[in-house]
RNA sequence: GCGCCUUUAGCUCAGUCGGUAGAGCAGUAGACUUUUAAUCUAUUGGUCCCGGGUUCGAGUCCCGGAGGGCGCACCA
């Protein structure tokens, strides 16, 4: 498996080996060590610290810290280097004269790269810098493979990706995003589980994908010899759990659409669901908004104004816009709702727009939107009141059945959650079910074949309820002013070799 | 799927008009007891993504292919 090294890089690796029996000769085996007492962290001895002045030492303390070897500055008797751990980074600093001559020729077998666990105090240098004097060190592991640039890191976007664990170790702003993902998802679930919702975990593999339209993975059960598809949504099951009275579930999980990749979509990618008997759309705006504005300030530490692109913010002050999905089409080009619920009409506006025809009156609204309103939603915007052809698993506005009582939120022309009032008369969806077949024979192939028993668990009642999806990959970008989904997903989809 | 860009040392990057392959960092050897991209001296290191072609001669020009990035298409 390994594979052949140029020759420069095989000289390097040859050379850390050598350091590496240099180490062994002496009795020190770094991949024999198992367990290093860390007492601290560098963070931890950076606000401990803070208030040391120049020169000051605290002998009397004596602290165990762990972490890489990022940089190493000999100076003929002495060597400072920077030692990163999960917290951040703290300068040591050793004297031969201290250490004496065969462990100080230990640490001149530490390279860049290495893992290693120091003992010592705190002083301040003369430049003013924080830095454990060390007095008695342990090698924890070998770097064998020589690390990127100290100064310029990790540029090859393909190596970052194909090679995470360097990047991650080299590149700060990297760890720093990925920390702020767990931070953001760490967040949402708190603030979900303070409302009372209970999070549950549904089936990836389904006898039929369906609750979005989507092209599915396809897999194989060996034991019961049956095709299987990997889930494009966990909608339907969710619902289930709400007809068997759970009331309030949420789930974050991994969905899969077998579909294009570019800077907003990746094969696989992370999804929120959330359910909520008793609720109707308003209450799941009025929830939504205030989760979004949560996040924002917790990214923020207490602002609402998010960094984006260059130099420029978004404000997420408190309401978020709202515009109704006819209305907003209508206000930026005139075409009117009568037009655009006519699967004529808005055929006859694709071509005005000059787009390629649909196979569908949906597909066709779809179209329209996404080239008339959705390039002038930047600041955070609800589009309310969705037509229900688009819609087949919402419920119609009591008041005028065409349009459904569902929203979606946008913000930095990204859609960041659909939500609605879930349809529960088992009819109905019967009905809307039967009419997706129809535009599946039409040509439609991202529409999935209908889950009956889903219809079936209708059947036994499904309290009113709103239901919600929050794109979190798309959140975590807004939130982190990232510009491709691969910068928030530690592993993105990459061809094999290369 | 289509278009544009890109691929040179372990890393970051130069490479002019087609004429012997370059730098910094890293590495190696040496000097240096408060440095911080440490510094100073010396020095090793190349499948120029792959395969063809043109040419006396190709990193450079042409054709084909691969990986990657961006845009379009696709993606409720």
């Amino acid at each position: 498996m390994q594979e052949d090294l140029g020759k420069t890089e095989a000289a390097l690796v040859e050379a850390r080996r050598t350091h590496l029996a240099s180490l062994r000769s002496r009795g020190n085996d770094p991949f024999a060590q198992t367990r290093y007492a860390v007492d601290a962290t560098c963070l931890d001895l950076a606000k401990q610290y803070a208030v040391l002045g120049p020169e000051e030492k605290a002998t009397s303390e004596i602290w165990h810290i762990a972490g890489r070897v990022m940089t190493k500055r000999g100076m003929g008797k002495t060597v400072f280097a920077d030692v990163r751990d999960r917290t951040g980074r703290l300068q040591i600093y050793a004297r031969k004269d201290e250490l004496g001559d065969e462990r100080f020729l230990d640490w001149g077998s530490i390279e860049r790269g290495d893992v290693i666990g120091v003992a010592g105090y705190i002083f301040r240098s003369k430049m003013g810098e924080l830095t454990l004097h060390v007095t008695d060190f342990a090698v924890l592991a070998k770097a064998l493979a020589p690390l990127p640039d100290k100064w310029s890191g990790l540029q090859d976007v393909e190596k970052r990706y194909r090679q995470r664990y360097v990047d991650l170790i080299v590149n700060d702003d990297v760890r720093d995003t990925f920390i702020a993902r767990s931070t953001i998802v760490a967040e949402m679930r708190r603030f979900i589980d303070s409302h009372g919702f209970l999070e549950v975990e549904t089936p990836t593999l389904l006898h039929v994908a369906g609750g979005a339209a989507a092209r599915p993975f396809m897999s194989h059960v060996n034991a019961l010899d049956q095709e299987m598809q990997l889930r494009i949504a966990t909608e339907l099951n969710l619902k289930r759990l709400i007809v068997g009275g759970m009331e309030r579930v949420y789930e974050i999980g991994r969905i899969f659409r077998n579909e294009g990749i570019d800077t907003t979509h990746n094969p696989e990618f992370t999804m929120l669901e959330l359910y909520a008997a008793f609720w109707d759309v308003h209450d799941m705006l009025d929830f939504n908004e205030a989760l979004i504005a949560h996040l924002v300030s917790v990214v923020t530490g207490g602002d609402d104004k998010l960094p984006h692109g260059d130099g420029g913010s978004i404000s997420f002050a408190r309401p978020f816009k709202r515009i109704g999905y006819l209305e907003g089409i209508e206000q930026h080009c005139g075409y009117t709702r009568e037009q655009l619920l006519d699967p004529a009409g808005a055929a006859a506006i694709l071509e005005k727009l000059g787009l390629p025809k649909s196979p569908t009156h949906g597909h066709a609204l779809d179209k329209i939107f996404e080239h008339v309103l959705e390039p002038h939603l930047n600041d955070p915007t609800f589009v309310t009141d969705y037509p229900v052809i688009i819609s087949p698993l919402a419920k119609r506005k009591a008041d005028d059945p065409d349009l459904v009582d569902r929203y979606e939120l946008f913000a930095a022309q990204m859609e960041l959650s659909n939500a609605f009032t879930e349809l529960n008369d088992p009819d109905d969806q019967r009905a809307r079910f039967e009419a997706q077949i129809a535009e599946r024979a039409k040509g439609d192939d991202e529409i999935p074949e209908p889950d009956w028993d889903f219809v079936r668990a209708l059947e036994y009642g499904m309290p009113p309820t709103a239901g919600i999806g929050i794109g979190v990959d798309r959140l975590v970008m807004l939130l982190t002013d990232k510009q491709s989904i691969r910068d928030v997903i530690l592993f993105p989809l990459q061809r094999q070799h290369g």
